[in-house]
DNA sequence: TCCATGACCGACT
DNA sequence: AAGTCGGCCATGG
């Protein structure tokens, strides 16, 4: 488990509750890899973590299937559910109401994330 | 080293 | 709106 890992989850961290962010989004911040590198990082968060790993969607606005626990999809939409995040008649997040924003710059650059995309 | 495996994405039908 | 396709790249065997 790698520095990349670590830097994803630290971001992951800063999402409030009721807003949610993509893969994509996060990969942005980052000095590597990709949208599916911060997938595979959360796929590795074991079930006792505190990571709020569940408002992390695809760009879509769907919630993401994993193979291994087919209920995972589920669950994560009643932690969202929980939490406020409004879903749409097709069962996608509404990015107007429930995007976010991500950090400031000036914690990307004192954490050494991406201040600007390349 | 090489290679398969993914909680992905965007462009294009 | 929904499906296909190619590109993406860190990990682990």
């Amino acid at each position: 488990m790698r520095d990349l890992y670590a830097a994803v989850y630290r971001l992951v961290e800063r999402i409030p509750p009721g807003r949610v962010a993509t893969y994509g989004q996060l990969a942005g911040y980052l000095r590597r890899g990709d949208a599916r590198q911060v997938g595979y990082a959360l796929a590795a968060i074991p079930g006792s973590s505190r990571i709020p790993w569940h408002r992390v969607i695809n760009a879509k606005g769907e919630i993401s299937e994993r193979n291994r626990d087919s209920r995972a999809a589920a669950r994560q939409k009643q932690l969202l559910l929980a939490e406020g995040v409004l879903f749409d008649k097709r069962g996608r997040v509404d990015f107007s109401r429930c995007a976010w924003e991500g950090p400031c710059w000036e914690w990307l650059e004192e954490n050494g994330y991406k201040v600007y995309p390349d």
